[in-house]
DNA sequence: GAATCATTTTGTCCTGGACAAACACTTGAC
DNA sequence: GTCAAGTGTTTGTCCAGGACAAAATGATTC
């Protein structure tokens, strides 16, 4: 344990940062479920005990993965984590010993703050595997990972930014090198406005970039009337949306079918994420892209399909 | 004006992410003056018009440059416009013919969403000016001008964001092909943690690196004592803040004081931007920045006192 | 299995009152 | 003239507790 506890408070607004959790619901369930239970200042204000804002950041974590907040309330510390570790082991690679070694690696430079090393950790991977290997193989089991390790509270803030911002360097830095300027298809990368990670789209354009296609990426939370305009105005064959896990299933659904009347037929709409995985059937129209190496196959079939 | 206002009304959680003014605010400013006064739908929830989320945004901007409520809403929608165009026009370069074209080039591109033909243009004037005065004489006045013209309605949110996406591949690149890994001063940038727009660290950095020194970025928001902690045991010489006009003065003042306590003396601590300049009276054992070629002028000063 | 409907759960929105922190302004000291 | 301290006003955030729509769950049918 790093972080330390101590006796610090944190006020509503500062849990609301910290967990991404409304005010509006901290009161909430403080109402329903009996927790939190923060003190009071001689105000009347609350203020949330550290630990229980280390207990709400699980909690999160957990809802993010689709449980629902009455179960969760009633478990102990034990059974918080126990639920935690269950579903997660399930990503790609995790069994590879190369990975693993790689991981600890990393995990030991974002404990101890060692930006040059992690740095060179990163940039030897990248150099071993290739952009399309090492995104897929490495950083994609590496962000589970180091969310886990977060939740552990193995590492701290600082440690995630440098982390994110070591690899969005390296990644900017691969595919600005193979951008090409007129490679078809021309493809639009973006998220929906509620989105937050800049870091699944960078990834998704560093597997197509290698492939010829032509990314330019909006950055995240585009509002939908724009993402039309231009995708129209720009002559862009194909229209790429990512979806967190935080994302509500049924308002992207919803999103990407108008998106898909807005839109004529003859741009292809693209639709990535945990939100989106495994609702193809009520997507018609659009190509759902389950994993991160499918996105080439998607590039593949789009060729074929188009190949005048 | 690309932005269709038509019919479409937004509801609140709209609004607080589309301005950055809280759902209490924007409730209680209707209270109070009046402004703004949404629709309600069938349900008695506020449904804001397109025009005054859009006479919001300027207001939230005026505000960021330190004007108060309730004389802004008063104005008129002329008025509004006119107070905004005068306090933005101090920056420097702005009568440089050079600066003029380009500018005029980027916003343009920007208008017409041609991304690649904006990337070559940023990157021809940074080859042309090399990385420090690209950063002082064109990205600097370009971003207050570009503010402008979003304010103005001529670009739209994809516009602005291809922008940043743009100048954040390019200085990355830029910065990290000069990276060095045992130059000193060895350097923290980061801010505090209610802060948002990284490309302002990114600008610093891409000052300081030609210089030799070994910057490393924790990205934005971080927690103080996450600063302490990472200065400490990372060795570093230097913990540089960087603050923009939205962050009140006070708090970053009182911030600084606190972060100046629980660092030793040997580190020394830069703060830049808008809501520090002046300041530099009240802030002892703290370098002020005012401007960015300041920040190499600091940089010289340190290693003047730190030669051994 | 997949679509439809009823039921429960859950998050967001509402009002209107309260108050502290930030600001503008005045006064007095150097 | 500049700074520090004191006063009054402005402004954003917080609170309570009720209401309701959207989402998830489970039952029913095809």
């Amino acid at each position: 344990m790093i972080r330390e506890n101590a006796n610090i408070t944190y006020s509503i607004a500062a849990v609301e940062r910290d967990t991404g959790l409304s005010k509006d619901t901290l009161r909430v369930w403080e109402r329903r479920y009996g927790f939190p239970t923060p003190e009071r200042d001689e105000n009347g204000e609350r203020l949330y005990p550290g630990d229980q804002l280390e207990r709400l950041r699980l909690i999160k974590r957990l809802l993010d993965q689709g449980r629902r907040p009455a179960a969760l309330m009633k478990c102990g510390e034990a059974e918080l984590a126990a639920l935690l570790g269950s579903s997660e082991t399930a990503a790609a690679g995790i069994d590879d010993p190369d990975f693993i070694a790689r991981r600890d690696e990393v995990l030991g430079h974002l404990r101890a703050h060692r930006s040059s090393a992690l740095r060179s950790t990163l940039g030897q991977a990248f150099m071993k595997q290739g952009l399309q290997a090492f995104v897929t193989d490495t950083v994609a089991p590496l962000n589970v990972a180091i969310g886990e390790a977060w939740m552990r509270g193995e590492i701290d803030v600082p440690g995630e930014h440098q982390y994110t911002e070591q690899l969005q360097n390296l990644l900017r830095a691969a595919i600005g090198g193979q951008a090409s300027s007129n490679g078809r298809p021309r493809i639009l990368l973006t998220t929906f406005p509620e989105e937050l990670h800049a870091l699944g789209l960078l990834m998704v354009e560093a597997m197509l970039v290698p492939e010829g296609a032509q990314c330019v990426s909006l950055g995240t939370q585009t509002p939908l009337a724009d993402i039309r305009s231009v995708a129209v105005a720009g002559n862009y064959d194909v229209v790429a949306l990512s979806f967190s896990a935080a994302f509500p299933a049924r308002q992207a659904i919803d999103g990407l079918l108008e998106l898909r009347a807005a839109l004529p037929g003859t741009v292809a709409i693209w639709a990535g994420g945990c939100a989106v995985r495994n609702k193809q059937r009520r997507l018609p129209g659009i190509r759902v892209i389950a994993a991160l190496p499918d996105c080439v196959s998607a590039l593949r079939d789009w060729r074929v399909r188009n190949a005048a």
